[in-house]
DNA sequence: TAAAACCTTGGAGTGCACTCCAAGCAAGCC
DNA sequence: GGCTTGCTTGGAGTGCACTCCAAGGTTTTA
């Protein structure tokens, strides 16, 4: 087990799919202010501040004065974060995962359980909106054929 | 143009894939309680009171007693606005649709263009998932590799 | 016919996920 | 040094999509 407590995340190394708004992560030093971190993930001050209140962050870096100073790890968590904001897992479950990570080693099966209940939610969810494309895709032909009907009476 | 002011909505030729908790359309006159399509749709008598009032029902019959029953018309809209709700559509917008639907056939351009918006919608939503999906994977991985270590060690 | 279950309304309340505010330090620049 | 911009906090406010309430009329069941 080579992991610290705070996982590994992919190291990114597929980033084939396009970059999401402000991504562009640059090879700073490892110290972040929040307004950069803002910049990077494309959440606001506000909310970073409120995901560490919530305990939606593994305790966030100050420099000596007491502004918060993020690293590269808490970029990683926090794009990992933005993964399970998008499968629509609610905030308080994000932080149960959040404790189970600070807690150690021994929570592994219980996040592992919980990554798995996520991953048939959103299989669940993307069978859902293939439907519904289905549904878009024949009332957008329906309007496509009126359009042509009244072209060519 | 065989089509009514209301849409068809496809006649749900195609139920194979599983039907949501509570959908047996029973063969019934055409003249469901609000309780009863509560039990159809899914949604509670609260939410489609609420729909008719903010313009989200095309104007649902009365009894004579002014109790509301719904017709198979009306299950079909709130089938297809169960279809937009997943997509994530805002409230709001299903209403600008249903207004235009009460408009008339000179709004159908602009119904297409809201329909293909959602549907690029879907399809980005349908990207981010599988993305995530992927995440999910690696992280499952990694729990289930971290198991199969500490079982032979 | 009487009780139980269901329906009506406008308006108020809830839960979630942010989002903002005020007052006061901190940091970068001329 | 002084100016502007940025960061700090707890707590209050916002927007969305419901969700519920009270008081009363209606329908169904026994």
């Amino acid at each position: 087990m080579i992991e610290s407590t705070i996982e590994n995340t992919p190291a990114r190394t597929d980033p084939c799919k396009a970059a999401p708004p402000a991504h562009p992560r640059p090879e700073g030093h490892d110290r972040y202010t929040i307004s950069e971190v803002a910049a990077f993930t494309g959440l606001t001050a506000h909310t970073l501040r409120w995901y560490e209140r919530i305990g939606l962050m593994p305790h966030v870096d100050r420099s000596h004065t007491g502004q918060r100073r993020f690293t590269n790890r808490d970029l990683d968590w926090l794009a990992f974060v933005g993964k399970l904001r998008l499968t629509g897992m609610p905030v308080a479950d994000m932080v149960k995962y959040a404790e189970m990570v600070r807690e150690g080693e021994h929570t592994f099966e219980a996040r592992a359980e919980l990554l798995q209940r996520t991953r048939r939610d959103v299989l669940e969810r993307i069978t859902e909106l293939q439907d519904t494309l289905a549904v878009l895709d024949h009332k957008i032909k329906f309007y496509a054929d009126a359009r042509t009907a009244s072209e060519r009476p």
